[in-house]
DNA sequence: TGAAATGTTGGGGCG
DNA sequence: ACGCCCCAACATTTC
């Protein structure tokens, strides 16, 4: 436990992704040696994996608002720039601190860079103390009966919910601090350009959003005022902006935990165990993402080690800019790349077009989506990916194929969503709104669509790609 | 948290 | 009335 602070020299709470005042474990710690605080964030320039340009839209907005919400219960945001070591070193000479508090991460490179941070504070007598505040329960805390980490969702969620459910009871969320004391002592400061030069592209996708631990606790109390009821079905028709929490560049901001949800959840009348497992899905990646350091890198499953992989950077291009002429897939596309977001339906089908209609390594698409998301998590976009090429734990089977305008005419009967995003389709009736390649001549030119010119052809053509795919498969299995 | 192919059943048209 | 075929509609299996 934290030590009696022998003298009046400060401490420093490192934010790092988790970038709020409530349920912050390291904050309050902080908060509780009564010392003056160092209230820091780092942005990092060493990282293994530089953030994604979403990301850093994000995180410039969401910064703001922590500093001021700092600023409201009276403590000062330190904001720095540089390799994290060399900065901890910087603030630390020049302040005396001699306490420094964080919440954990669980990439390789974090724990890594994390431990070795540890070591070398330790050594010269700084007091630090590491908290679990973005997680319910530690990744290598939920155990088999054998002693191993669960590789199946079902029972790992199960076994999960039965040490969090007591666990919450015992320990409900954090309040946040009332009141900081602040270091007087003037830092050196940084500013940081998060935001692209040249492109108004990051005001586009911030729009409808509002980063920050107010904007995350919104949108949660609307979710469960109202469509968490709804969630099971809802969260399938993803013209339907309310039919999800939309929680997730929140969440991977920290700026809401998932123990806070879990609470607001379970507190409601209504049942939320559909959209707590969801949750779980998070939770559970962040096991597979522990235990398996390179998931963003590696299949999990090595027997896709020799999947030959289509190299084909006009398909690439043409799936990332929306163009691949399944107005389904395309409106998902755009989605990501309008708004920072895409529905989770979408993605699962987007994801499968691209590995599977189109043969593309599945890191490819990992890696757009890092780029793109606002959330961009780690292990949740890895895991996730993974799971759809089959490749991962408790995967899709390799085998299950999204039929890219099924899924439109079963989830997107009214064409709502590919006319919000696909614009130059919307005067296409509404049967053949997902295929318009299908669409007699008249009925074409009547809606003022020329395939080819104002809309792509298909480009790929789903029954080939479909047979295709699974020789290939087969092929990488040497049947 | 699929989709397509294949199999089965039963009603209706029709010689 | 009967057998035959066609083909929905549904169930099962295969990928």
């Amino acid at each position: 436990m934290t030590q009696k602070k022998t003298s009046n020299a400060p401490a420093i709470m490192w934010f790092r992704r988790d970038l709020r005042l409530a349920d912050n474990p390291a904050l309050m710690a902080a908060v509780d040696t009564d010392r003056p605080l160092i209230l820091l964030y780092i942005y990092e320039t060493d990282l293994e994996r530089p953030l994604g340009a979403a990301k850093k839209v994000w995180l410039h907005h969401s910064l703001k608002s922590l500093a001021s919400s700092i600023k409201e219960v009276g403590g000062n945001f330190l904001l720095r720039e540089g390799p994290a070591e060399a900065v901890l070193d910087d603030v630390i000479e020049q302040s005396g601190a001699e306490a420094i508090f964080w919440n954990r991460r669980y990439e390789a490179d974090g724990i890594e860079r994390d431990s070795n941070i540890k070591a070398s504070l330790q050594d010269r007598d700084i007091e630090v103390e590491t908290f679990n505040g973005s997680l319910l329960t530690e990744p290598w805390e939920v155990e088999t009966q054998a002693g191993g980490y669960y590789k199946v969702f079902t029972p790992y969620w199960r076994a999960a919910s039965q040490i969090i459910g007591p666990r919450m009871s015992a320990n409900p969320p954090l309040e946040a601090p009332k009141k900081l004391i602040p270091f007087k002592k003037n830092l050196k400061k940084d500013e940081l350009e998060l935001l692209p030069k040249s492109l108004d592209w990051d005001e586009q996708i911030i729009t409808n959003w509002s980063p920050g631990e107010k904007g995350a606790s919104d949108r949660l109390n609307s979710f469960l005022k109202g469509p968490v009821k709804e969630y099971a079905d809802a969260r399938n028709i993803p013209s339907n902006e309310t039919g999800t929490s939309r929680l997730s560049p929140h969440l991977a901001a920290g700026e809401i935990s998932p123990r806070q949800i879990w609470q607001a959840a379970r507190e409601g009348k209504h049942d939320a165990d559909k959209f707590l497992s969801e949750i779980g899905w998070r939770e559970f990646s962040y096991v597979l993402l522990y235990h398996n350091p390179e998931l963003a890198e590696k299949n999990y499953k090595s027997d896709f080690d020799n999947f030959d992989w289509r190299t084909d950077t006009a398909s690439l291009k043409a799936w990332t800019k929306g163009q691949t002429g399944y107005p389904f897939v395309d409106a998902g596309m755009r989605q990501l790349w309008q708004t920072g977001w895409m529905h989770n339906r979408v993605r699962m089908v987007v994801a499968s077009f691209l590995i599977k209609h189109l043969l593309i390594d599945w890191r490819d698409g990992e890696g757009w989506f890092w780029d793109t998301l606002l959330e961009a998590d780690p292990a949740a976009n890895s895991a996730s990916w993974q799971w759809v090429a089959g490749s991962g734990a408790d995967a899709a089977p390799y085998f299950r194929i999204f039929n890219p305008f099924g899924q439109g005419e079963k989830f997107d009967e009214d064409g709502d969503y590919v006319r919000k995003f696909v614009p130059e389709l919307k005067d296409m009736p509404d049967k053949y709104i997902q295929t318009p390649w299908k669409a007699p001549k008249e009925v074409l030119k009547k809606a003022g669509v020329t395939l080819g010119e104002t809309y792509p052809e298909p480009i790929v053509e789903h029954k080939e790609a479909r047979e295709r795919a699974l020789s290939r498969y087969k092929e990488s299995r040497g049947e």
